[in-house]
Parts: C-alpha cells; structure tokens; sequence
DNA sequence: TGTACATCAGTGAACGCGCGTTCACTGATGTAC
DNA sequence: TGTACATCAGTGAACGCGCGTTCACTGATGTAC
C-alpha cells in the first residue's frame, strides 16, 4: 500500500485473516495454511505467531466473526417480524443464502472446517445468537395461533435450518448447479411449502 | 489375518480402502493419506501405486462404492412405492439418515471431500442412480393427481434431498448432538409437513 | 510331475516439497522524564 | 525538543515431520509345455 516494505507491517492481523479467507474460499477449509497465508501478507513464516497462537485459532477467528455477521444479516433481515412473520420469514430464507453466496469462505469456516464451535466460548455465543433469530421468526410465525395448537418452534426452526443449509451446500456451491432450479427459488418454494404444512398459509 | 508377513498381500486393494474409509470416518476426507493406508495394510508407501493411479483414483472409488451401495438402499426402502408411495417416501427418508449413520466415511467420500462427481463417468452415473430413486418417490406421490395438478417432481425430490442433507450434516453427525430432538424424528416430521403443505396428506 | 519363463505385486530408497512451530535476535515505536 | 529505555512486531534460521510419487529392483505366482 504504502511503498517499500516497512518493518512493520501495520495491519497484519487482518491481512492475514484476509488472506486466510481467500485461500479457504479457493480450496476449503484443510487449504488454507498460515504460511501462505504470511507470504501473501508479505511477512515471514513466524510473524503470524504475533498475532494468533495457531492455525486454529485463525480459523476461529474467521468462523466467529462470521457467526457475528450472519447474526447481524439475519437480525436485520428479521427486523422484529414486520410487517408480517411470513414475510419475515422469507427475508431470512434469502439472507441465509445472501449470506452463503457472498461471504462463501465465512461459511465454510463456520459449517464444513471441523471448528469446535462448543470449545470456544465467544463462538459458541455467536452461533446460538444466529440460531436465536430464527428460533424468534418460528416463534413469531404462531403468534397468533392458541398456545396449545402451537408448533414447537425449536422443531421449525431446525427444519429451516436443515433446508436451507442443505440447498446451500447441495446446489448453490456446485459449478455450473447440481439442478436447473436456482438456490434462492428453491429455497423459498420448499419453505412456502412447509409453511403451508405447518398451518400457516392458506392453500 | 494368515500368520506371517508374505510378501503378496492378497487382498491389498481392499485392505488399503477399508483403511482410508476408517480415516476419513474419524478425521475427513483431508485426514486421509495413502501413505498411512499402506502403514495399516502392513505394506510399503510405494505399494498402493500397483492398486491405484494416486490418492484421488481411491478416493473416487470409495465415493462410487458409497453412491452404488446408498442408491441400491434407496432402490430397496422404496420398493417400488408399494404399498402406499406415502410409505415408501417416509421409508426412503429413513434409509438415508441409515446410510449415513452407518457408512459415515462413505458419506464424507461422497458429499464432502470435494471430489468431482462430474469428472468421472462411472461416479456421475452412480450418483444419478441414487437420485433417480429419490425422483421417482416424488413422481409416485403425485401418481393419482391429475397431471395439471402435479407439482414439479424434480423441485419435490431436490426439497426432500436438502433437507436430509442438511440434517445429516447439522445434526447428525455433532458429538452429543446440537438439537435434542434425534434426527430421524426431525427428518421424518420435517417431510410430514412438507407433504402436508403439497397437499399429499390430509391436515 | 517337473521345469522355464512371463507376469505380477511387492520393496526400499530417494526426490522435492511444504508445513507448523520455536528460538534468539533486532529494528521500530512510543512513552517518561 | 531531546534522550533513555521498555515494549512491541517483526526476522531468519532451524527443527522435525509426513506426504505423494517415481524408480529400478526382486520375490512369488501361475501358465505352457
């Protein structure tokens, strides 16, 4: 950036992550390795040491942050149920795969690297308030409904969950597309379908 | 097995699968390597090489074993959707979460070890046969609709596939299990209501 | 039944490679006075 | 404004390691006669 090579790279942390995210987008999670995460950045072999106990706790770093974001998209994807649940709901279906398509290495660090997401505290904290989203967007679907015709929102929200991150990972990464039909599509058709099942859309 | 080392092997091939299939069970498919296959075969690193082009050639000939033997489980949950196609879709859901609690390395082989399906003939045509099965769970539900009231049995059998998939991969295969409720009573509530909201069960 | 020989499935050594990680070190930065 | 010094973020060399793959080879097997 700014010329020659200084002793200081000024801003490694992140260039090393940024790296790091770029190698796991190319070649999954195993083909990302700190050193050559540290040639891109410029650096020696040793300097991310300064900066990360190990290869796993980068990795970590990536996937929290990411759990952080998908959070944050889902949040605002939500926004508190308005102006219907359903409508709510679908927004969050096509964050998820926003989320998938633009940030693929995030993802794959966070659902296909190996990371133990329950032996890091802060991590752990950052998936579950993802989960929490959609556990509130299955709450707010039964509002309305008398509380003992009321679904189990764990249950739909674990359905949803499994739905989607299996079209994401079925037919939204493949080149070219393992099916005809488009993720987003596919996915909105087989919630609205489910939605319909569960009682709350009409047919 | 027959006492002392001898210098054949005798069913090499077959011992080298077996240990990369236990391998990629217990680290990934980026756990495996050949030369540790040959270790546990008993046999020298070069060996494997009279067996297999390199480490790709037996890490697609697990993927096909895994898709010929998943499509022929499939093939026979379905049975033809006798006696109801109702029955047999439920069948077929539980014979995937079967294929994968048992056969998790084939599992990983096929699904998540990157190995491109499309680059091999023999691969692509037994991943097509399982799929077949699955498609025509769908076309059977519909058999009694008619015909300008099916819906797309393609898009139905993609639905059912994600959903299964994902969750296998979120909720089947975490140590203790990230959701209480077990996976196959997940999978198999999630395509009730799925069906329901086709309009193939009565509410 | 015995022998010659082609074929096959192993060996062992070597190649080049890249990785994660540690260590004593040093150049740059920023703070106290 | 200037200087001494502690701290920080790099370096470079080395460690031990294991991998995939190739090569010329050799021991075992099985077939033809």
């Amino acid at each position: 950036m700014a010329g020659g090579r200084r002793y200081h790279h000024g801003n490694l942390r992140e260039a090393l992550l940024e790296a790091a995210l770029a190698m796991i987008e190319e070649r999954g999670a195993s083909g990302f390795t700190l050193a050559e995460a540290a040639r891109q950045a410029g650096v020696s072999a040793a300097a991310p040491y300064r900066h990360f106990r190990n290869r796993d706790d980068l990795l970590e770093e990536i996937a929290l942050r990411g759990f952080t974001d998908f959070a944050a998209r889902l949040e605002a994807a939500f926004d508190g149920g308005r102006p219907s649940p359903l409508g709510a709901m679908m927004r969050l279906g096509r964050a998820y795969l926003d989320f998938a398509r633009e940030q693929p290495g995030h993802y794959v660090a966070m659902f296909e690297s190996g990371v133990a997401v329950s032996g890091n505290a802060d991590l752990a904290r950052a998936a579950e308030g993802a989960y929490a989203v959609l556990l509130a967007a299955a709450e707010a679907l039964f509002a309305r409904l008398p509380a003992d015709r009321r679904p189990p929102a764990r249950m739909v929200a674990d359905h949803i969950f499994a739905l989607s991150h299996g079209v994401v990972e079925l037919f939204a990464r493949r080149p070219g597309g393992l099916s005809p039909i488009a993720p987003a599509e596919m996915l909105e058709s087989g919630v609205l379908i489910y939605l319909r099942g569960l009682g709350v859309i009409d047919p």
